[in-house]
DNA sequence: GTTTGTATCTTGTCTCGCAAGGTATAGTCA
DNA sequence: TGACTATACCTTGCGAGACAAGATACAAAC
C-alpha cells in the first residue's frame, strides 16, 4: 500500500481521510484509516514524506503530506519491482491450463 | 505467494524444494524454504492442495504436493482479483507525472 | 571421516493490514 | 436544548504472512 499513496501524493498534497477516499475509488484498493495513519507515519520515519498543518477559519484543522525527493526515488525504485514482479506473476498465471 | 504456488502445481504434482527453485526461476519470486514449507501447511489446511510421499531406491523420500478442486476454484477466483488490483495499481502508477 | 548436496521441517522475529475504538469540533434537526 | 451526523485526527490489538536461521537425516564424493 505504500507505494499507491506515494503514487498518489507525487500529484500534489493530500491529508489523511482525503487519502482513504481515493485509494477508496481506486477499486480493490480498499484501506481504512486503521491503515493509512500507521502508513502515513512509517512514510514519515523513513523520510519519504514531510506533514505540515494547514488550519483555517471554515475547516478542520488538516494535516497534509507531501512527496519528499528521496520518497520520489523509492516510488522510481518500485516502479521498477512492479514491473518485474507484476509481469512474474502474470506469467506464471498465464501457464495455468484452461478447464478441461 | 500461495497462489503462485497454486499456478505451478496447476501443471501437475511438485515437492517442496522444486517449487523453492522454480519460484526462484521465474525471477523477482524470490522465495525461501521458511516461506514455502509453512505455506504449503496452510494451503493444506485450507485444503487446497494434498500431499502424499513418494519413495524409491535412488533418491530421498519426497513429498508431493498436488491441487485439489478446490484449490482450482481458489486459483481461479485469484486470477480475477489479480487483473483487477494488478490493473488498479498500474493504472495508478501511471498518474506520476515524470521528472522535471 | 569430513564435507557437500538434497531433502524435510520448526522457531522466532518483524512487518503489515485492518477492525475497532477513542477524541474533538461543527453543523443539522427535532 | 439536546441528540445525531459528518469530518477530521489518532491508537490499540489481533492475526497473517515473509523469511532468516537453525535442526535433522541420509548419501555420495573426496
Amino acid at each position: 500500500m505504500g507505494p499507491c499513496i506515494l503514487a498518489l501524493l507525487s500529484t500534489g498534497p493530500r491529508f489523511g481521510l482525503q487519502l482513504v477516499r481515493e485509494l477508496d475509488d481506486v477499486g480493490q484498493l480498499l484501506s481504512s484509516q486503521g491503515t493509512v495513519y500507521p502508513l502515513l507515519n512509517r512514510l514519515h520515519d523513513a523520510g519519504f514524506v514531510t506533514s505540515y498543518w494547514e488550519v483555517n477559519d471554515t475547516d478542520r484543522p488538516r494535516r497534509y503530506y507531501q512527496l519528499t525527493e528521496v520518497g520520489r526515488q523509492e516510488l522510481e525504485s518500485f516502479q521498477e519491482d512492479w514491473e518485474r514482479f507484476s509481469g512474474s506473476v502474470t506469467s506464471l498465471l498465464a501457464t495455468i491450463p484452461q478447464k478441461h
